[in-house]
DNA sequence: TTTGAAAACTACCCGAAGGTATGCCAGAGT
DNA sequence: ACTCTGGCATACCTTCGGGTAGTTTTCAAA
């Protein structure tokens, strides 16, 4: 079982690389930040790093991969089960709000820095993106075909929605003035009424306006 | 009026090297492109562009600043003028939604490279940000103050229009399936959905939901 | 045709950063 | 205690690309 140990140490190592570099990226980009400047803050050399990742462009794919793997799964475990479409899609995104909030960094980096992501993970990235979609659509869908959503363009409407949760990354804080809580709920409740859905409570006109 | 023609002449040579920077660092990130590239492209060399800017950062900045600048434009104009909230706020969404389609490159390339801008140009950006959030932000509250929106939290619904919008930059691509005028009616429309406008056609619940 | 200035090119510098060849040292096995 | 392995640091190489000095070209005016 010395074996078994030894991946887990250099698991570990590997997770600890990933860490400062992704915090980096997201701070300073990544063509802004030095692979030096990654081993100073680790408290190691260079080659430390190299002897636990092929170059820089992995450390890269590694930390957008993640994001994108998290975001999936996101929406694929509100997706992959049965149910009212409207709960699960509030599932869904609440669960995406959460997940990119609790790993800006790792959205960040890779919306950012796409251009420079190697081939392999760049694939496996599209992808996982395509499923996303997918699946987020087909949440509308379901809805849609159930009465409880009004959407027009399934498609067009899938991408808004991504956006306006995706965006978070660029003005989220942690800290902030609202708790992740709050935040995660406030946006789930404007994305269902995006696609149409109406709770008990929106169900007359704004005050001051009649029928 | 030969300085006349000079300066227009200048302006020229300086809109031309932009326009292909834009393009380059649009389709290959800031730092993914070289000045020689850009040279290249331009059928001159690399001098010639230290001859209108001061460096590759001010590229960066300018074409940044435009992004910025066409995007409070047109929340300006519909926000600065009197009348309906909700016809003014559409009015606002649509345009933007042009700037974003019209400009896609110097909107992604600032979203994608800010880490790079220079100062001088990355304060007045912020300041341009800010009055774009403050103008959209106020109508939202405008409309809600008539009883024409329904907006819980208006911060926090400003930022996601703003990211619902901002982020077509990701996914746009012109000369697809949709004409530029179908998308922004569209996202025009769901943007009012998102502030808790109801147009008539909306009034009823969705079929096969009865009250 | 000459001249002079502005504009653009040739050729170069040089620093920074990704990546690596070599050797040292710790710690496990005998 | 001795050796051997493997993991990491020292020190280095190499490339690339932003930026510039100095020269040539162009073009208008005289």
């Amino acid at each position: 079982m010395r074996s078994g140990m030894r991946d887990e140490i250099a698991r570990l190592k590997r997770e600890r690389i990933l860490e400062e570099a992704r915090q980096l990226f997201f701070e300073q980009g990544y063509q802004g930040t030095t692979l030096d400047q990654v081993a100073r803050r680790l408290e190691v050399t260079k080659p430390f790093i190299y002897s636990h990742f092929e170059n820089k462009a992995a450390l890269l794919g590694d930390i957008a991969e993640r994001g994108t793997r998290l975001s999936l799964q996101a929406i694929a475990d509100a997706h992959d089960r049965s149910g009212d479409p409207a709960l699960r899609l509030q599932q869904a995104i609440r669960e995406f709000c959460h997940v990119v909030m609790d790993h800006q960094a790792n959205i960040a980096v890779y919306f950012r820095e796409d251009k420079y992501i190697p081939t392999a993970a760049s694939n496996r990235i599209d992808d996982m993106r395509a499923t996303f979609d997918e699946k987020l659509a087909d949440l509308l869908q379901q809805g849609k075909d159930a009465g409880v959503f009004q959407v027009d363009d399934v498609r067009l409407t899938t991408l808004a929605i991504g956006g306006m949760i995706s965006w978070m990354f660029t003005w989220y804080r942690a800290g902030g003035r609202l708790s992740d809580e709050h935040i995660a709920d406030q946006m789930t409740a404007l994305v269902m009424r995006t696609v149409g859905f109406r709770t008990d409570s929106e169900a007359g006109h704004p005050a001051g306006v009649t029928d």
